[in-house]
DNA sequence: TGTACATCAGTGAACGCGCGTTCACTGATGTAC
DNA sequence: TGTACATCAGTGAACGCGCGTTCACTGATGTAC
């Protein structure tokens, strides 16, 4: 009830001191920051207003505008970094394992995993409905093939080793990527469904995509 | 231009007539199919208001509170119509195949054309978040588990006939969805990504979702 | 057979909310002279 | 060393939009007497 008496509003956020001259991009990391943070705590895109993200930074609506455009190339910017993260996480996995199809199966519990880990982001980047807006410049879409392209190059490197059948590299790997995702985001959008322990759903999956050409060799047709 | 001097307003939907006494159950039919065919026609859960299903009815905004509680009972009813039609489809197709294994593919297959076709309705059904409200008594869910679980059912036929090898048919049916879901979820989100031609991306799915079971078997393994 | 009345099936207008965004303005900071 | 001025980094208030929903009212239909 009582009015603090110092500077700040009643609000219990402390307003953020003014930037100096040339410090104005301190603001924009700032708002990327808490945007990210708001995605990550509040497991809601609908919780992500620009009124909230000023709220966390401690600034006004319009400052935001300052430093982006408009609320889709701010969201977009926050997601590119997280798609930076989550292409550096998988291909960290990936580099523990020497054996070539053991690292491409890191690849893909690295994947649930990470997905399953930031739910939202991985509503916004895999389920959501494509932006009509941003076709061709869609960054997201460049790094996601970049991912993607790991990935290839992952399956290819199998193929390689002679643990799969020579074949398309890109179709397989599509398939791998339809389980992981499969299984994410079933997990995501169904969370009550009595699925498998985690553990043991991921190997499934893992059986199910990679397994079938590991036994066909295993099991040495002719 | 020139206001039609009969009974209609400006817009060119035509006003319907008021149900007669006792009749006015015909009007939530029809509030259900406009939902329906908007869902389908625009292929945007947004486009769905009550302001636009009014229009499409030709009735008032208010009116359609006198038949459902609010929008959500709404797009749950039509959306268990869809589902209840999903799993004939599926029932239809599966039943066309005699062999257990030939006719869970056959599912499969069914189950992502169906998907595709009605991109608007699986985004609803199964790439949503769920529902805080409805966790209990949510009916679409209660209709998603006998989908299941003729599913589910259909792979112990599979074990049955000694084309899987005994194990929890639970486990493989939430493999087999998620199989299937991922290539569905994924097209529809991304239908710019250089997918593999559709009937041989399924077949490969397929054929990873069984495939390694039935090579287990058909090599012969011992 | 006519009439008063209840009820059923709606309408018209507006509310309230949250959101992204804009507009006019401000006030501290740095700089030229 | 002081001062006028430009600029940078914001603020405060409000707009406009679309949406779901509500409220008070209406007018046709059926029915009891």
């Amino acid at each position: 009830m009582q009015a603090d008496a110092t500077s700040q509003p009643t609000t219990g956020k402390p307003r953020r001191r003014r930037a100096r001259a040339g410090e104005g991009a301190r603001l924009r990391q700032e708002i990327l920051d808490a945007a990210d943070r708001l995605l990550r705590e509040t497991g809601s895109e609908a919780a992500v207003s620009i009124d909230a993200i000023a709220g966390a930074v401690g600034c006004t609506p319009p400052a935001i505008y300052l430093h982006f455009a408009d609320k889709r190339s701010l969201i977009r910017e926050v997601c590119e970094r997280y798609f930076a993260q989550f292409a550096d996480v998988l291909n960290d996995a990936a580099a523990q394992a020497t054996d070539p199809l053991e690292s491409l199966a890191a690849r893909g519990r690295a994947y649930v995993q990470f997905g399953l880990e930031h739910p939202e982001y991985y509503r916004i980047l895999f389920m959501h409905r494509p932006d009509e807006g941003a076709s061709q410049h869609d960054l997201a879409r460049v790094r996601a093939n970049a991912a993607f392209d790991d990935q290839e190059r992952a399956v290819q490197r199998c193929i390689d080793a002679g643990h799969f059948p020579p074949g398309t590299a890109h179709n397989i790997a599509c398939a791998l990527w339809a389980s992981t995702h499969g299984m994410t985001s079933l997990l995501i959008s169904k969370p009550g469904f009595p699925w498998p322990p985690l553990n043991e759903f991921v190997e499934l999956m893992l059986a199910h995509g990679l397994g079938f050409i590991i036994a066909d060799r295993t099991h040495g047709a002719g």
